[in-house]
DNA sequence: GAGTAAGCGAGACGGTACGTCGTGTCTTATC
DNA sequence: GATAAGACACGACGTACCGTCTCGCTTACTC
């Protein structure tokens, strides 16, 4: 029933980690997914093969937590560089009190982080394999997504309560209206991903949940 | 510019080309995406490796062939099975005159579809694939997506004429607010896909969608 | 017990089977016997597969009609060319009354072919082949050596009845003391074949040879 | 000039390398040289395939390592196992004064050789790549022939300062004259290859290499 | 502060699959 | 009916990675 022989991870060299971090982010940017192997992550982190093996149990689970990784310290940066704050991840979905301009701000920052060329590759490598491997999927979802859906979760229940949606909704399905298209878009290419089309798509699904007159 | 020599193409056995089709399906469904590889689908069939080499450029590549096939003769069966067509793809959305019904009908028939066991394993791999490789995601989208969609458009198109869409609407938009959820849903796993499910989505995109009074 | 069906070789095409010679003597010595293949051999005289597995049942067995060809061509060449005729296989050994003089000659002939850069690469790959494969190696005495061994077999015991050569001496095993040597050398590279080597190996042999004082 | 990337020989696994070895060998002499497949050897030997090329360049360089290893494994258990030493390879050739009687004793030891089961197909295999490959020939020359040659040559030059061998004669050549008859007649296989030829050989070249009266 | 046990870099190992090449058979169309 | 062309089933090639397994080496912690 116990695992073979759990490593000791106080012992752990942290160097090590982050070298694999790096190097895995690297190599999936630069040759994608497919062509980043166990072996090459190693080679580039300068480290034994073991290293990967002992800590992950598979490529995309050391990928997984180098993004994790990757998003902790740029949040981090970000929170330490300046007061104002747009990092919704760390803040949550501001309440102005106008439900349509919040939804546009935030679905404009998920376009731009969709957008950015280093996150890119990580991000669909990830997502791709969730999509096949449902165990990993489900971690993708547990770690990156739902913490981020909370924050939608929050936001309208906030709006139902000051009447800008309909009581009978249920939020965690309002929020796949907003971001389903935009997913959608960005998964398959279809169209370009732009600012203009968040804007829309929260024009159109704001309108669909608004009480009825 | 020119590939390194075409196969005559006018000579290419058709018993071979059924046989790998029939063989990556089955495999994909029986070992998943990950674990079929071209010798395995090479001994199913009973084919020699070059002949899969010979005529597709990779694993992905045979799938989708065998996917689409496989697309064709279901839609041939049920075409010549029966009068009553269920098979949008063929025949288009109908239009009863009620956008909502008809929506939620063509909602629920695609929901059915992404639960079916035998569609899934290669429909989630060829779209994982897709994700990942820009080159086959556009030859996804352009063989098997688009065709679809453009039927959401026809019909988007006539309820914007009816006066049950907003003139100013863009159907390829109002398309990926029907579309976009459900995909999210399926592709993530987040929560169950079920015919209620799509009538929600329905509902608030119509709502959405419809003219302002 | 039939072959599987004769070809009419009365039909057979001349062009090809001396395309195809053409192409093999020259494939083996340009790239070497090993990487010479049928497909290659096809490819370079224009002609089909088909056609080398119709009159050949190996690589080894085209290579061999293919020197046989050569050699019949270039005797038939010196042949009709001159007079002073030193071609040995045709003519046989010369009978000056002089032993050791008329076998020098003929061996030094012997050095001449074997150091020849055209007719090195094909001899080699025969008597390699040969040397694995006993049915072929006995193809390749009966047909290429044999016909030359003979000629030493009648100079030798014309010498005997002059005296030059004990009674009781087996012509077939003086003449391998003659010959042996020299392909020795010459397959194993040991040290350059040169006409001294060949006068060396002359008199010691004959010395042996000869009469008891 | 240096090789891209040298293997580290000291963690090389001896269990492998003999168990490669045994495979090569049993192969070779089951099935034949051409079809010993470097996949067959790893399969036989329960190795992997990079284990084969790690260590070796090509099939032959195996199946002479091989038979290296067996060389030297018989000579030992020849040597351990009584006084009385046959093995010319290790103890030399014998020299009791009388050379004909000593040649002969060599000689039919060699023609045994030849004629054993065990030894006749990787000798034929490697002599015969050796005759087409010029590199592997001057390995196979360098490592197995020339050892042997050595000997002769000792033994040829004690008898030229016995008198039994005329002063001029170089003993490379007398080897030849020895050696060269019975490969000539073992490698094209023109007749049987008996103790009574190799006595026939010794008495013919000794006689050819003796003083003048 | 010596002993010892873990993590570590390195990389050899038994395997699986890759994508390519050549074999010998077969089929199609041409002469 | 022989031919040029080449698709086919098959088998082997040599390479790339996989995940496991030693090796010494370094670096804590224990006695």
């Amino acid at each position: 029933m116990a695992p073979t022989k759990a490593p000791d991870s106080s012992r752990r060299s942290d160097r090590s980690r982050r070298a694999i971090h790096d190097a895995a982010l690297a190599l999936v940017t630069e040759v994608g997914y497919r062509r980043t192997t166990i072996e090459g992550i190693a080679a580039r982190a300068g480290v034994g093969k073991q290293t990967i093996y002992r800590w992950w149990p598979s490529k995309a689970a050391v990928l997984m937590d180098a993004f994790l990784d990757l998003a902790g310290r740029s949040a981090e940066g970000a929170g330490s560089g300046g007061e104002a704050q747009s990092d919704e991840a760390a803040q949550g979905i501001p309440d102005t009190g106008d439900l349509v301009a919040d939804l546009k701000l935030v679905l404009r920052a998920t376009v731009d982080e969709l957008n950015d060329p280093v996150l890119e590759a990580p991000t669909r490598a990830l997502t791709a394999e969730g999509i096949v491997d449902a165990k990993l999927g489900a971690e993708f979802v547990h770690r990156l997504l739902d913490p981020q859906l909370a924050l939608y979760v929050t936001r309208l229940r906030a709006a139902q309560e000051a009447g800008d949606v309909r009581a009978g909704v249920d939020p965690r399905i309002a929020l796949e209206l907003l971001i389903g298209p935009l997913m959608h878009r960005w998964l398959l290419r279809t169209l370009p991903l732009t600012h203009a089309y968040a804007d829309e798509i929260v024009d159109y699904a704001v309108g669909g949940l608004a009480p009825r007159p």
